[in-house]
DNA sequence: GACATATCTAAAGCC
DNA sequence: TAGATATGTC
């Protein structure tokens, strides 16, 4: 055996070392899956003899790319010649190579969601359509979801046609391509669908990539849509070297257009295909796995499979109800201190609190922060989705390409140069009548001074700044660029100008910014490149997320279960463990939802080491209305004997003690309900007593309803407060008892 | 264009 | 409740 896949298990080493055919590596949560493939490109190149440059290596996040670059880097010295990168940019790359072929000019730039929106918002204007009734966000996620499918404008209309309200997104989805290809620019849905359609319609470009491209390798595989699956499929199509590495049990993103199926029918896709299982945990103690078994194996569409660890039972899981949102985080924070009391060994990066929705943190900043423990939140929000970053870029981008009409748009009348919607608003409608893009209408001079004169000043001014910094462009260091855009569109000086808490810290972010760039240079000169500004550009476009979870900082980590995903803790919190929260209400009474959020929860539980915590709270004040809870089913589904002794289930409410779920229940097909009914609770005057199926509800009756259950109702400070059983602790029983009343915080 | 007030809505978020 | 967005007023 050779010296460095000493480490490998036998699985790992045979996944490491299959390197003809496909093969599909089914890598439970922590098995040692980065580790498997960066050994495996290792062995290819230190032992098989491969050329580097044959070698593609997909990723879906930019942290996974440059995980595994650098521990390639380790490994073999190098990444040279590799293409290990995101979906998005190895098809940008292919992009790059070919624009003319895939019908695009050659600085074609990438719109991001904040380009697109408004690229929408002008066509809901000149449609004249209803804002609400087509929301942007909405908009644009029909034709996200129809560009995964790879569904075009024509098809989206026929398909779809004769149903209200369809006519006009299709019209929409029609005009927003035009103004994509007009402004040369491609969105993050194009740069997949556009690489596909490149490979397909040019067989000499195919084969290209298909010789040069001799080992395939796709990471998070269940996470793979339509497309990414084509490009896949045709890449490997010759040659059959195809890797895939995944897990069904975390597809936690078919929400966003990730197909189960890819994972479930690999075998059936690539004949004589290889499967591995890597089943060996290396993160968590035995109970935990147990628990986190006992829940995942409720699904249905998954392949069987079970981690196994060599570590001890370690403790039980922990589950705590409390009486309500603030008591749980209270709880929390308590454990955290007291855990820490008698483990001095453990810090506070060892803890984490993964919640189903992003609201919930805002307690847990609460309880943490009184207790003085630090903390950092990972939001969805990220650093170059800041507005002045995305300005500075917007400038970038139409410094390149001057008919990148959304970037104009953003950044004309930024800072403030008295080009309001008005203006904004007639130079559009030129541009479309003239069919030109809004930098061409702004270099006719006649049209410029058609306007009001100070208007006239401000575009001409705005104009030749943009002009003449495209043409020094091209002399320049990006840092000299970005130094250049700050000065000369005013930038700076309208925020100095500004003087305030805010503007000071976005000159600091713009001033940090520049440290970015310093760096990217650094890389590239090290690699004996310079960096332009189109690579420049490009990375960061697709740069979604500058990590912005620091592992150096010791703090305890807030984020979502989704965000989890790939992570690990000694102690892993998951608050929210109720009826509506998690599983969410969205999903309860859908198989396919349902059994996603079960993953989720596998997902969550398998991020701890030591212990797990699971809370739940009895009351929980959600969108202003505080209700009662009902505890998860996912709590139900955990088998009794790897949970703590003093978990308590719904220690207030009569009858509905633990003991009463089976937890061995078979599962079943169609929708959801779980044996314990959830509860719904409005307040109202003694006179306006609820009517539940047309009974009168007083205080303390028991009801029962055939649909929603039993239930009682109740007396609260006074006035009548309803409480209803329902099967599914949906909203929708909130309507069926509309007028809802305020419920005060108990 | 800035600011105040009214209204609406509520999951997750990779590139 | 809280935030985002739309509308109103100066």
């Amino acid at each position: 055996m050779i010296d460095y896949l000493q480490k490998l298990n036998p699985q790992q080493y045979e996944a490491a070392t299959t390197l003809e055919g496909p093969l599909l590596i089914l890598a439970g949560a922590g098995s040692g899956k980065t580790g498997t493939m960066t050994h495996r490109i290792a062995y290819m190149i230190r032992d098989a003899g491969v050329d580097p440059r044959s070698i593609l290596a997909v990723t879906f996040t930019n942290k996974a790319a440059a995980e595994m670059r650098e521990r390639v880097e380790v490994l073999v010295g190098s990444v040279q010649g590799m293409w290990i990168q995101t979906f998005h940019s190895a098809c940008l790359r292919m992009l790059r190579l070919h624009p003319e072929q895939a019908g695009y000019a050659k600085n074609f730039v990438v719109y991001d969601p904040v380009d697109q929106k408004s690229i929408i918002k002008g066509l809901l204007k000149e449609l004249e359509l209803d804002p609400k009734r087509f929301a942007p966000a909405y908009v644009i996620s029909e034709i996200s979801n129809a560009k995964e499918q790879a569904i075009g404008p024509g098809q989206y209309r026929r398909d779809t046609g004769g149903q209200a309200g369809y006519q006009e997104l299709a019209e929409l989805y029609d005009r927003y391509e035009k103004v994509l290809k007009k402004n040369n620019a491609m969105d993050f849905d194009d740069l997949i669908l556009r690489a596909v359609q490149l490979l397909e319609n040019n067989q000499e470009i195919l084969s290209y990539f298909q010789k040069k491209f001799q080992y395939l390798m796709v990471d998070e595989y269940q996470d793979t849509n339509l497309l990414q699956y084509k490009l896949v499929k045709m890449l490997a199509e010759q040659h059959g070297n195809i890797c895939v590495v995944g897990d069904d049990d975390q597809c936690i993103y078919q929400w966003r257009g990730a197909d189960i199926r890819n994972i479930l029918e690999f075998e059936k896709d690539f004949p004589g295909a290889k499967v591995i299982k890597l089943e060996e945990n290396y993160r968590s103690s035995a109970y935990i796995l147990e628990g986190a078994h006992s829940v995942i194996s409720r699904n249905r569409g998954r392949k069987a499979k079970k981690l196994w660890t060599r570590a001890d039972k370690g403790e039980k899981i922990q589950y705590y109800r409390a009486s309500d949102d603030k008591e749980e985080a209270r709880y929390i924070g308590g454990r955290i201190e007291a855990l820490m009391r008698k483990d001095p060994k453990l810090t506070f990066s060892d803890f984490a609190v993964l919640y189903r929705t992003n609201v919930q943190s805002r307690r847990f900043e609460e309880a943490l922060s009184a207790k003085g423990i630090p903390y950092q939140v990972l939001s969805g929000l990220r650093y170059y989705d800041r507005k002045e970053i995305k300005d500075i870029l917007a400038y970038m981008r139409l410094v390149v390409n001057p008919r990148d009409d959304a970037g104009l748009m953003r950044i004309i009348n930024e800072p403030k140069r008295g080009l309001g919607a008005k203006s904004q608003e007639s130079l559009r409608t030129l541009a479309a009548v003239r069919g030109q893009n809004l930098m061409e209408v702004l270099k006719d001079r006649e049209i410029v001074d058609s306007f009001p004169n100070k208007t006239a000043e401000s575009l001409h001014a705005f104009v030749s700044a943009i002009d003449g910094l495209h043409i020094e462009q091209a002399n320049m260091s990006v840092l000299d660029l970005y130094d250049a855009i700050l000065v000369k569109t005013g930038y700076l000086t309208a925020l100095e100008e500004q003087n305030t808490v805010e503007s000071d810290s976005r000159i600091e972010n713009l001033m940090e910014f520049k440290s970015v760039i310093t760096e990217k240079e650094k890389e590239k000169n090290e690699r004996g490149a310079t960096l332009t500004l189109e690579i420049f550009m490009e990375e960061l476009t697709l740069l979604a997320d500058v990590d912005n979870h620091d592992p150096r900082e010791d703090t305890v980590s807030l984020m979502t279960l989704h965000s989890a995903k790939g992570l690990e803790f000694s102690v892993v919190f998951i608050p929210g463990m109720e009826t509506g929260i998690f599983p969410s209400y969205r999903t309860i009474d859908k198989g396919e939802g349902m059994e996603e959020e079960r993953r989720l929860c596998y997902v969550g539980m398998t991020r701890a080491k030591k212990m797990l915590f699971l809370t739940s709270a009895e009351w929980r004040m959600l969108y202003g209305k505080t209700e009662l809870t009902s505890e998860s089913l996912f709590l139900k589904e955990i088998d009794r004997s790897v949970m703590g002794g003093d978990a308590v289930y719904d220690k207030k409410s009569a009858g509905t003690s633990f003991a009463r779920y089976d937890t061995k229940a078979p599962y079943s097909e169609g929708p959801y309900v779980s044996p314990l009914a959830s509860i719904k609770a409005t307040r109202g005057k003694a006179d306006e007593r609820q009517t539940l199926a047309g009974k009168d509800v007083v205080a303390g009756q028991k009801v029962h309803h055939e649909k929603f259950g039993a239930g009682t109702v109740i007396d609260a400070s006074g006035s009548v407060l309803t409480v209803i059983f329902d099967a599914h602790g949906t909203k929708k029983l909130a309507k069926d008892l509309a007028p809802m009343h305020k419920v005060e915080d108990q």
